[in-house]
RNA sequence: GGCGAGUUGGCGGAGUGGUUACGCAGCGGAUUGCAAAUCCGUGUACAGGAGUUCGAUUCUCCUACUCGCCUCCA
């Protein structure tokens, strides 16, 4: 029986994972605070986790498991969210503040699921909205009061840090030392510095919700907290997350849920993928450093591209993005593609990439065996795999168009990928057959100027043992270079 | 300042107490009028220092450097 290990944050090490209730394994992760397009670092975390999710229920028939749920948030409720509501408003749109909100939400949860659809990312079977959920969270700060772990003071509600003891053991940390280099915010109504907030007031113009302590919005910790147990209950198996998210988001999250449900242990597995870098930096907002996925995906960069470049670093490790490694894992998806897409899958192929993935999803390993899968010409295992992996084409834009023409006696083939006009494909015909007439005349040095010139076109020619010459219109295919070359 | 992660061949990137992935690039060969493509072959790298060990890139300690968290962040 295969044996699943995940590195678990909380204990540094890597565990064998066993669900506590094989009737149905159950994972969460942190998800977006929508009210903008996701960054390419934002993606990071979905594709881990869809990996898993992948694994999880590809393994879930051999270890009898009857399903596998898999819950990811949307924060809709955010200062973030009013300001960009605000500013629209100001900028002169009649609607009430509400009404843009909702707006922006929407139009950004859409946005979302477009966009890491594209990634090959499953949608999660359940994807919660904070703001359906607020009757839960304020039932679950009630019950914090009651049980001493959290006050009121001047309409907000505060987490009573120190009465959790554990407070700091997933990030390693004590409230002490956190103190000593004290950058919280200090309020008077706080017992202590640590202590953060589980509800603020609202006033007018601000979303706000009635409750025990007047009009008001929720911490931002509060709603993981509270939809994991409406969901998944006081105890499930996997909580995943990016790793700036273990504190003070997570280590909040686990304070909360343990003082209010002692029943329960949370999440027994912490996963925490590392970041993505730019140039050597990581892509954050205040650094301003970001692109979207959406940049990306409208630069022709397909989402399985982006996909396979996250995959070819461990999740734990940093991973810097750059252009080279995009082009890179175009060529290969390229190979992969042609030689696995005419093929119906044959799951042998999954024993090249599941015992690396079991192993803390090992995913640099796992496509070493796509790898060796492709070398040895096994297509249709090839097709398991990738599927498993989630590298499956979005488009065909890898996709060979290939056609035969004679003329003049010359028989000669053109491939080309994606779309092309009539107009390239007119040309790339007329320098083909130019360049077979030229062969056949055994006028050498002009058929090699002219193969040259081509290709700085993207006009690659070459000689074939079946026909007279085969072309194929590369990704840097110009009209306007080869116009130049045709006139010559 | 506190805490954590990391430093692997030209580049990317796994892994291992002794046999040293994989990809890209490079080099050699087959093939080719020449190329391309393809196929075959090829590379003994693990930041520096000390220690443990029969043996360390792999374990321990120290140093240097990089990055992250401690503030919104995936």
């Amino acid at each position: 029986m295969t044996e699943i290990r995940l590195y678990n944050t909380r204990t540094r090490q890597k565990e064998r994972f066993e669900p506590i209730d094989p009737a149905n394994v159950r994972m969460y992760v942190c998800g977006p605070t929508v009210y903008d397009r996701a960054h390419l670092g934002n993606a990071r975390p979905v594709v881990t986790f869809d990996v898993l999710y992948r694994l999880l229920k590809c393994l879930a028939k051999e270890k009898n498991w009857q399903k596998v749920t898999y819950v990811r948030n949307f924060t809709d409720v955010d200062d973030k969210i009013n300001a960009a509501a605000l500013k629209r408003k100001q900028a002169g749109d009649p609607r009430s503040l509400e009404e843009l909100i909702r707006e922006r939400t929407e139009e950004t949860i859409g946005w979302y699921h477009a966009d890491m659809d594209a990634l090959g990312a499953l949608r999660p079977g359940r994807e919660p909205r904070a703001t359906e959920f607020i009757g839960a969270m304020i039932a679950m700060i009630e019950d914090l009061i009651a049980k001493g772990h959290a006050y009121a003071a001047e309409g907000h509600v505060l987490f009573r840090v120190r009465s959790y003891k554990d407070y700091g053991a997933l990030s390693g940390r004590s409230v002490d030392d956190m103190i000593a280099g004290a950058r919280v915010e200090v309020a008077p109504f706080k017992e202590d510095p640590m202590d953060f907030v589980l509800w603020k007031p609202s006033d007018g113009d601000l979303p706000g919700w009635d409750s025990p302590w007047g009009r008001g919005r929720p911490g931002w910790h509060i709603e993981c907290s509270a939809m994991s147990y409406e969901l998944l209950g006081p105890s499930f198996d996997i909580h995943g997350g990016g790793i700036d998210l273990q504190f003070p988001h997570h280590e909040n999250e686990i304070a909360q849920s343990c003082c209010a449900h002692p029943e329960g242990n949370f999440a027994t597995i912490w996963m925490h993928n590392e970041m993505l870098l730019v140039e050597g930096k990581k892509m954050s907002k205040s650094l301003g450093n970001f692109f979207t996925v959406r940049d990306l995906l409208e630069q022709g960069v397909p989402g399985e591209v982006i996909r396979l470049v996250f995959l070819s670093t461990h999740y734990r490790s940093p991973m810097d993005w750059t252009d080279e490694k995009a082009r890179e894992a175009k060529e290969t998806l390229r190979t992969w593609f042609r030689l696995s897409q005419p093929e119906q899958p044959n799951p042998y192929g999954l024993h090249s990439v599941v015992p690396s993935l079991v192993n803390d999803l090992n995913t640099p390993e796992a496509i070493r065996g796509l790898h060796m899968l492709a070398t040895h010409g096994e297509g249709a295992q090839l097709r398991a795999a990738l599927d498993l992996l989630g590298l499956t084409p979005s488009s065909d834009w890898w996709c060979k168009g290939k056609e035969d023409r004679s003329e003049d006696g010359l028989m000669v083939g053109l491939g080309w990928s994606g779309n092309r006009s009539s107009d390239e494909i007119d040309l790339a015909w007329k320098l083909a057959f130019r360049w077979a007439g030229l062969r056949r005349d055994r006028n050498y040095p002009a058929a090699d100027a002219l193969r040259k010139a081509a290709l700085l076109g993207g006009l690659e020619l070459r000689a074939t043992k079946n026909a007279d010459a085969d072309a194929e219109i590369l990704d840097s295919f110009d009209l306007a270079t080869l116009n130049g070359v045709e006139l010559e």
